[in-house]
DNA sequence: GTGGTCTAGACCACG
DNA sequence: GTGGTCTAGACCACT
């Protein structure tokens, strides 16, 4: 399904928003395209429905989803400038920003920054 | 103190940890200095000195002081090439490269990361 | 349970982290077994949970288990390769070592040693 | 004075009792010679008297030295018979067994324990 | 007075 | 019900 690894620190519901929200924002999933159902989630992956659920009603709180009862739960269009993308935009780069000054602290050079980013950058092309 | 105001979210002794190793990393605290001892961090901060002790151990497991049992908390030597040292930084770049990925999935352009970047870098000196 | 008698001297969490290690090392706890809940271990053992939990923590920081919050605490899978088991094997020869000089050095023949080790391993076939 | 490092978790008076036996065993320090006063080790190390005085006791209770009141501390006689050196040893070979038995359970080889007991040997000789 | 250990008991996020 | 965090307060070994 959607392949996570349950150790690791992080909550499960968690690790299954950032995975489902990379498969979205990646286009991987195309808008109004349907997300299989919690139960079944559920079920493949061994873990519990109301996990699941959370992280659905999370995905739909950030507007990458949205749920229609009695039907199931669908990928959201997103444009550049939807506001959804541009709040979580905003979010990952106050991330970032952290872990920048954490790296620097710890004595890595802007330099070999720059050239992590270079380097994920052509990975993806 | 070690002036910080206790936020929600993350735990106390995490962003107490945070604080002291910005402190010890700068070189604001030099190798050898005594650390304020537990007791009188906890009571100055209105934490418990068991929290304050889980920073402390925290620190020493990772190098960064060492603990005196009846005299004190020191701050270690750290030279370039301290294994402690190396390996804070390889997990400080992890954390760089995933908040990089997650940044670009998001939308954020390579070029905006290597500003940030440069905006942190000059901030600093 | 885990089945020791508390003795004075080494600390109750060190105790428990020898003997849970020793089961997970000799194979007498299965890979992903999971581990008896903190609280079922303090409440049989008669110790605090605090105390158990500390043992569980230093046996994730020594890769021996994992703890999934809300579900368990894990049996790590090791293989002989693993960092975990090197790091820790390296420790314990370090000790081995130490203890060997401070015999040789009581008078104690090296023969004897290598009799006494001789010894350890018929009993443990 | 007696060189050993103030880190290292063990307590300084035991440090300090392990290097003054192993200069007494080895035979480093002489039958009845006098050792320093505990005023000028204390002064010389750094430490407290309080300390020093704690490890020279313990010297004496088992054996290795004996005090003069107003005139100081002398090594005692040993003779491969002496009761100190028996009970000293048994209880390193008990510690060395505990070793022993320790890094098998890490999946150390009983030869290559063989191994470093030989290596332990040459060195000194 | 210092750090290390331990108890008793509480709350929270998560599943 | 589970592990993770935190408080309040105690005792101990060591300096």
């Amino acid at each position: 399904m959607f392949s996570i690894n349950i150790q690791g620190g992080k909550p499960i519901y968690e690790q299954l928003y950032t995975r489902i929200s990379e498969l979205i924002l990646s286009g991987s999933m195309a808008p109004d395209e349907k997300l299989p159902p919690i139960r079944e989630v559920a079920k493949d992956m061994g873990i519990n429905p109301n996990t699941v659920q959370k992280t659905y009603q999370l995905l739909e709180q950030n507007g990458l989803i949205y749920s229609v009862p009695a039907k199931g739960s669908y990928v959201c269009k997103l444009t550049e400038e939807s506001d959804a993308l541009a709040s979580l935009r905003k979010k990952s780069i106050t991330q970032f920003k952290e872990s920048a000054i954490n790296a620097i602290n710890h004595g890595v050079s802007a330099k070999t920054l720059h050239e992590e980013i270079d380097s994920i950058k052509e990975k993806q092309q």
